[in-house]
DNA sequence: TTAAACTTTCAATAATTTTTGAAAATTAAA
DNA sequence: TTTAATTTTCAAAAATTATTGAAAGTTTAA
């Protein structure tokens, strides 16, 4: 296999596992092409590398910046932006848990937490609502902190996490 | 909130959550109904309960037992299947992300590795994408394991790696 | 056997999500 | 200003994914 198959293999294999971590194909894609690059890129360069249009390069780019994953360059005396991504991949993985921790993980805390504080009529299909929604919303929050710890820890904390649980 | 309603928010709430562990919509939903149920429940209650096509069940179902999530439960003298979820939280969240692991990780760790050894010919694109892709491969083994102890590590994973994180 | 009860399959359809591309908006140089 | 370079927006189209429902298949009891 030689670079262009490789880099190839990469961009769609990212690609196809953005749904792994909640985004889009072409957003995965553009953030795997940048991951990959030597240097900040334009959205002429990523719609010709990707074949995408115009419209869907913008509207993505803009999701990654949003994720605070994609950041803008500009080059003194040239109009157009350039693109660049996180490189750290530590930072790269704390920065996705804690968007996704953000946008997904804490709406469902709330909803589990309402759920489960409905009054007790006493029916046994209520206590096993109560019951069980009340299980998941510990669950839930036991994740939420193990995450808000590796959020917060900046360094290698995959690696922390893994040698303290092996001891 | 009362009993319906609260069940309501449970079950469309937990089937839009299905995109975080990679399911569908019908399945998430399929499992949150069983899940608040006090007894297992036969294809045409569920039909009824989610307001879905008896194939839609019987695909969704058949996917749900795949994944070790669901059980068939025949009753004596009965002849129909009855469907029951998994009850605990942990044992649930343990089975899902060896599923997960198993599908999604596993496939891509492979996929990295070829990448990460490809030749390198001397060039900086070719050096960039050999230290990136080895970057995302020594992150994702790290994980790996990490999963791996807490697939194997049968009660109450969660609470452990956080108790061991916090120290 | 036959028949009834039940489950599975799968082509067609519907719903949802993604992508396009051209027009509108923005920006900055002339 | 005006103009040209560039980016953004968004309605329409395309692609993808989920759902239906009726026919085929299976199982068990009579």
């Amino acid at each position: 296999m030689e670079y262009q198959e490789a880099k190839e293999k990469f961009i769609s294999t990212w690609g196809s596992l953005g749904t792994l971590w909640g985004i889009n194909k072409a957003m995965a894609q553009i953030q795997a092409l940048l991951f990959i690059s030597t240097r900040a890129l334009t959205a002429e360069e990523i719609m010709a590398e990707l074949q995408i249009s115009r419209g869907n390069t913008s509207m993505n780019v803009r999701q990654l910046i949003d994720w605070g994953i994609v950041k803008k360059e500009l080059k003194a005396g040239e109009r157009k932006e350039y693109f660049s991504t996180e490189k750290d991949v530590q930072e790269l993985a704390r920065i996705i848990a804690e968007e996704r921790n953000r946008r997904e993980i804490q709406p469902v805390i709330k909803t589990l937490q309402e759920i489960s504080s409905i009054p007790d009529d006493g029916t046994e299909k209520t206590k096993e609502l109560i019951k069980q929604t009340k299980a998941l919303h510990d669950l839930a929050k036991t994740a939420d902190s193990l995450l808000d710890k590796a959020i917060n820890h900046k360094q290698n904390w995959v690696s922390t996490a893994l040698l303290k649980l092996i001891k």
